[in-house]
DNA sequence: CAGCGCCTCTTTGTATGCAATCCAGGCAAT
DNA sequence: ATTGCCTGGATTGCATACAAAGAGGCGCTG
């Protein structure tokens, strides 16, 4: 990492992204320049990049404080995840798959399927198909060749805690369901059929934002929301 | 403006959408700072935050150049803009509109046909269409009442000098069939015609990218590209 | 006792000095 | 002539001191 700035940078949105602090949650300056053993400077800086990319609210005089996603907010998020997810199908559909992206999609495809054969759903599993599923789907964008769709698709599933959760709530059922999907999309992109590469795209996202909504509405109304003070990395 | 870093911030970000700066411009910190009367600080801010926004390049220890879009890049960036505006036209359609957002999509619609008279396509007639055009998207975007949504579309629309130049390469025959897509638009949605709403929207908006990239293409053919050195606001 | 305003303390905003890095140009050796 | 190295100047990165804005408590007044 070049700069402190950079490194702080990373190691703060990791740490939102983690859900090492809770929404709302407000940000000093100062105690993450002791916490981080650098000046408020880099601080600054990290925090500023931070807001930009959504992830932080601010408040000219009074600080950053820990975006809150309500149910809500993530129901809008996914609404356009699911379509850009479907426009990435779509072109990677129509100007086809490279040899490099195709092995790529294969090896993922191939390890999913052997991930089938566990036989409950630990927090191991959970993991390793985390893995998996980033790998298909960055694979995707990668392969649509489009850097303002990566960019967006990147904003887009950069919410705090999610990635943590999402797949704690996955059951066999619907790992199942969720690779068959992929098994599909691959199919439709292969086999040139377009259209039904971006549906299936598209409708798996979506129905993978329902589920989560769900569960985050449990959450939701189980917190008040919070204004406490941040504690450090 | 409450604070020098955001007062900065707009005047910069003002300045690299109108173009004042060349593609690849390197933006020298201490030469902002005098010509803005104010210190490095706010100045590394708004860089920061620009950057962040995607219209400036950042590199470590060498500072920041403004971002060049080539013919290709607003080509990713209208096929995502389309997608989106179409997505956005399809939830207003289904979620229905509030008279409140129906009565400034209609008064728009008054004056676009109103501007329809016109006898040729002038300089003021162009800044004209541009502010009515822009007022029927953000109404959309606003009765969509999807944040993210709106985030990406302006992040989609931030192009540096796109809107000075899109509308001055407008007709009279592109004006009419511009107006009349918005008209088919507003018509599909309040008539409950979902499906056909997101068509419209969407293709309205990936013609004119086609129309964009041409012209940006003959442009990129003139333009050696840069290396040159900012010179102040 | 309630409400208002002041005052202080906390926290952020800005300026500036110094350190670290990078880049260009020149020089020498191959 | 080309390549590699070195050095000086320019520019960014960081820390810190000081200024200013906000939030909350306290006392004063009605």
């Amino acid at each position: 990492m070049a700069t402190r700035g950079l490194s702080v940078t990373n190691k703060l949105r990791e740490a939102v992204l983690g859900g090492d602090y809770a929404g709302g949650t407000r940000l000093n300056e100062v105690d993450l320049a002791d916490a981080l053993a650098v000046s408020r400077t880099p601080i600054r800086a990290a925090l500023s990049t931070l807001a930009a990319e959504g992830l932080l609210e601010y408040r000219p005089n009074s600080g950053y404080a820990v975006k809150t996603f309500a149910a809500k907010d993530i129901e809008g998020i996914y609404v356009v995840r699911a379509n850009l997810e479907g426009l990435c199908a779509r072109l990677v559909g129509q100007q086809g798959l490279s040899d490099v992206h195709r092995g790529l999609l294969h090896k993922v495809l191939a390890e999913s399927e052997e991930l089938q054969n566990v036989e409950s759903w630990t927090d191991e599993v959970s993991d390793l198909w985390r893995d998996l599923n980033d790998r298909f789907h960055n694979t995707l964008i990668e392969a649509s060749g489009n850097a303002h769709l990566a960019m967006m698709l990147r904003k887009s599933r950069a919410i705090p805690l999610l990635n943590q959760l999402k797949f704690r709530w996955f059951d066999l059922e619907t790992l199942a369901r969720a690779h068959d999907d992929h098994s599909q999309i691959f199919a439709a992109i292969t086999g040139g059929q377009v259209v039904r590469a971006e549906s299936i795209a598209e409708e798996h996202v979506y129905r993978s934002g329902q589920r989560i909504i769900e569960h985050w509405r449990k959450m939701d109304s189980r917190k008040p929301a919070a204004g406490t003070k941040a504690r450090a990395a």
